[in-house]
DNA sequence: CGGACACTGTTCGATACCGTACAGACGGTG
DNA sequence: CACCGTCTGTACGGTATCGAACAGTGTCCG
């Protein structure tokens, strides 16, 4: 039933423990679950198609995405470890369920239980490696190569071969013009690795995205001019 | 004696286990404590002026620095939650002591001592918050303004007013040309908030220096053009 | 079935940055 | 004190991306 990586993680009777503090919710694109300087909030577990976006937005209304949570973990755990949102905004990337705990009420539960805290702080470890990654990539990769890598990571964390993401999301997600997602949606479509109408994306070639995604700079010039295709 | 803001936080109690399990080190700056990949190593307690970058290497030779540890805090946590090193190079950027534990010994320790895990786990957080936002204004800043927020961040970090770095150890740390580093430097010296001479950065303004780090996209029309100045 | 809205396609000039290369200046060493 | 390695200053053309528009096109709703 309640298919979630960190709570598998953990054991048996933590699982009991967490659960019996756990109500189900459901979670719709768009929705923000927290705000930057929140000082406290919940803890969500997501489940099955669910994915959470952790944004930083910048003096106007455009943002960044830093990093994406799935199945396979949770966002809002600072909470269980009494800190405050910081700078982050969690904002729901793809609707679905998941199970929800209050903060202080974990806090007190992971303060009892060593290896809940572990397997917590461990998650949390491997999440801001992933922080750290996107931000080397956007760092020295072009658009396509970070819409590539944006869009296999989504695939990942949901386990759908269909994205609902529209262009002017994904252009909020990277940090760049929607104009220059259109640009590189279509180079990736002219290769066979997506295709997309309208708000959905249709992942084709997954291993195609991963070349694409984890391509050097030096490596670009082997590739096809857009417009020489098709 | 021992300065070190993470140590500080912990109980007294654990303050003596965790030293007792320690060796004092001399830090030396360009050296590498811990390789991508590598399975297991030490944590390293940093004391007064030293600093660690944690740098993720692209294919090539050059790198981009995603956070910056110093007395305040550690590197090399991930080895005491049983976690390999991951895709981080972590770099001595300035030279200095520190305490060091192995790894294997602090996961035991931390293992029985609820306290220490639950302040290692919320210093790794908030680190990886500061990665998140470097990563982000990496993202919409230009290089006068991540050069600002790196002296900055080393500053803070080190507590010393002037710094032994070269614009190439800038470059490779900001991702950028080095000849980019020079520009944005004579930027800074030529507003009066820094100075510097053959590998030396002296800061002369850091509120100065805050307010360019922290300077949106839109102000920079009102600074002043390098070329026009003096 | 026609209108409205949201999404995608495409254009324009402007610009910050890149890769590369070389010239000048500091500072320690023989 | 002349040398040489290291560091900084400056130049060149090339390009990915920007900001701001406006023009098509799909989908839903009345």
């Amino acid at each position: 039933m309640l298919h979630n990586g960190l709570v598998a993680q953990l054991p048996p009777t933590d699982q009991g423990l967490l659960l019996r503090r756990c109500e189900p919710v459901e979670l719709k694109a768009g929705e923000i679950l927290s705000a930057p300087g929140a000082a406290s909030g919940h803890v969500y577990f997501l489940l099955s198609g669910t994915s959470v976006a952790l944004v930083v937005r910048n003096g106007g209304g455009s943002g960044l995405a830093v990093g994406l949570a799935g199945r396979e973990g949770a966002v809002g755990l600072q909470f269980a470890l009494g800190l405050g949102a910081g700078h982050f905004t969690l904002l729901v990337q793809s609707s679905g369920a998941a199970f929800r705990a209050d903060g202080a009420v974990l806090q007190r539960l992971s303060g009892r239980r060593l290896g809940m805290l572990r397997t917590f702080a461990g998650y949390l470890w491997v999440f801001s490696q992933e922080v750290a990654e996107l931000a080397a990539a956007a760092q020295v990769q072009d658009i396509p190569a970070r819409l590539a890598r944006w869009i296999l990571l989504s695939q990942v964390r949901t386990h759908q071969t269909e994205l609902q993401l529209t262009h002017a999301h994904l252009a909020d997600m990277l940090g760049v013009r929607r104009a220059g997602v259109t640009l590189a949606a279509r180079n990736l479509k002219n290769r066979g690795l997506v295709d997309y109408r309208r708000g959905r994306i249709q992942i084709l070639n997954l291993e195609g995205l991963a070349t694409v995604a984890h391509a050097q700079q030096g490596t670009r010039g082997d590739l096809l001019d857009d417009n020489e295709l098709v």
